[in-house]
DNA sequence: GCCAACGTTGGC
DNA sequence: GCCAACGTTGGC
């Protein structure tokens, strides 16, 4: 059963030319550091799930490529880092409190903005819309994804 | 830069 | 277990 996800990242940070540009296009999802979303990767991912790579704080955020869950779950070392902004003293090596996934882009898109997916009436249960939805990782429902990558013009490589 | 919304922390 | 205070996210 293959699963679909929204993936956000702040272009500053990791941007869909970054990831393009990684080793195999793959780079490790590192800096989660919210419970929901860690379980959402620990719980929910499987390796070839889908996932709309979004562009966070930003001119124009929106979704801006197509990518696939690379790996399962695993420790993200940026925890055990005191050097690293994401570094988090109260989590032990032999107790990981937090999760990371490989993710592999498959495609860049144009950038289907944030306004854009508002626009659009049958999107509107899309949790990334809510209002003062915060969530990095959220889960995205098969029609949605189906209708998203029919906006991008995409055949679904999923 | 502002600020609404939300998650986490910690005192009690 | 409650909840106020605080920090962060992220659109605008």
């Amino acid at each position: 059963m293959t699963n679909y996800w929204l993936m956000k990242s702040e272009p500053s940070e990791v941007s869909v030319d970054d990831a393009l540009a990684a080793p195999g296009a793959t780079v490790a999802w590192t800096g989660v550091r919210n419970y929901q979303a860690r379980n959402f990767m620990r719980d929910g991912m499987r390796i070839g799930d889908g996932v709309l790579f979004y562009h966070s704080s930003c001119a124009e955020p929106g979704i801006v490529g197509i990518a696939r869950v690379a790996s399962a779950a695993y420790p993200d070392p940026t925890q055990f880092d005191p050097q690293s902004p994401y570094f988090d003293p109260k989590s032990q090596p032999e107790a990981p409190r937090w999760l990371l996934v490989d993710v592999q882009m498959l495609q860049k898109t144009r950038n289907l903005t944030l306004a854009e997916l508002r626009a659009s009436d049958e999107l509107r249960e899309l949790i990334v819309l809510r209002r003062g939805s915060r969530l990095s990782i959220t889960p995205v429902e098969p029609e949605h994804w189906q209708l998203i990558l029919k906006k991008l013009g995409v055949n679904t490589p999923i």
